[in-house]
DNA sequence: ATATGAGCCTGTATGC
DNA sequence: TGCATACAGGCTCATA
């Protein structure tokens, strides 16, 4: 499931082979995305160049030579390789684009919460862009705008931070590792918690996030002709999904519960 | 305005 | 062995 440092390997890996290629074909096999591919995708990527790829949360920014561009979302399920032209399909490979150099590009989505939309304008001005809040590694993403934006609110903490509109990128496995990390409860009111312990936050969400891209980056090394599937799930974690297990740092069990309809790990110990 | 829940979809894991 | 069911999850939308 591409978080958002599975959505930047992706990005640092497939940009190599795709930059200032030219789309000589493209075929889309299933427009039933998310939302529907717009009829006119394939045709209008023909003859185009690739002058950018970029990300803002876990969306995927292609830029043409046309200034054309649009948006790619992994979803849940998502991926991105790239393959021979000659290389038999995979079940849901959705969408295909066949670079001059001869590779070929390959959207795969199984559950087909992913999508594939026409960029019209900046990227900033898309309507699934233009609500979201700061990048987790930017400079704006500070204590001091955290605990600004949570003042009054209720929510669990963990909401709070997996929520698009307060900061990208932090998805329901990476929230629960910072939260662990910062030593605050995820059921903890968003309202009630400390700069001082903000401050915690913010350092523990960076840092997860960017050991992760660094381990994505030596797990997803080879975007070409991958024949497996890509190592998400080898990423070492603290809390997530290590119910009754003992804590890393105090040895208690780990408990497990739902928040937000999600499953949410912490130690009942360590995190207050 | 904020908070909560439904729904999109299918592979995998479980129980019978 | 097969079938049915639950679950996973990011994100948007609808409802309280």
């Amino acid at each position: 499931m591409p978080e958002l440092p599975e959505v930047e390997t992706t990005r640092r890996g497939v940009w190599p082979y795709i930059r200032d290629r030219k789309i000589i074909d493209c075929v889309v096999h299933q427009p039933s995305l998310r939302w529907p591919v717009p009829d006119n995708f394939a045709h209008e990527l023909l003859g185009r160049q690739v002058k950018g790829l970029t990300r803002r949360a876990k969306y995927l920014v292609f830029e043409l030579d046309n200034g054309l561009g649009f948006l790619m979302h992994l979803g849940m399920s998502g991926s991105l390789r790239l393959t021979e032209p000659i290389q038999a399909l995979r079940k849901h490979d959705h969408l295909l684009m066949t670079l001059d150099s001869g590779r070929q590009l390959r959207f795969h989505d199984p559950r087909r919460f992913g999508c594939v939309l026409w960029l019209d304008g900046l990227p900033a001005a898309h309507a699934l862009l233009n609500h979201l809040g700061p990048e987790p590694l930017g400079d704006s993403f500070t204590a001091a705008y955290l605990h600004g934006k949570a003042k009054g609110r209720k929510v669990p903490i963990k909401n709070f931070i997996m929520d698009a509109a307060v900061v990208v990128g932090v998805g329901n496995i990476y929230a629960s590792e910072a939260l662990y990390r910062a030593g605050i409860h995820p059921k903890r009111a968003a309202g009630r918690i400390s700069l001082t312990r903000m401050e915690r936050l913010v350092t523990a969400v960076r840092a997860v996030l960017v050991e992760s891209i660094a381990q994505g980056g030596t797990t997803l090394r080879d975007f070409l002709n991958e024949s497996g599937e890509p190592g998400y799930f080898k990423q070492s974690l603290s809390v997530y999904g290590k119910a009754g297990q003992p804590c890393l740092t105090c040895g208690s069990e780990i408990s497990a519960v739902r928040l937000g309809q999600r499953s949410t790990f912490f130690c009942p110990n360590c995190q207050r």
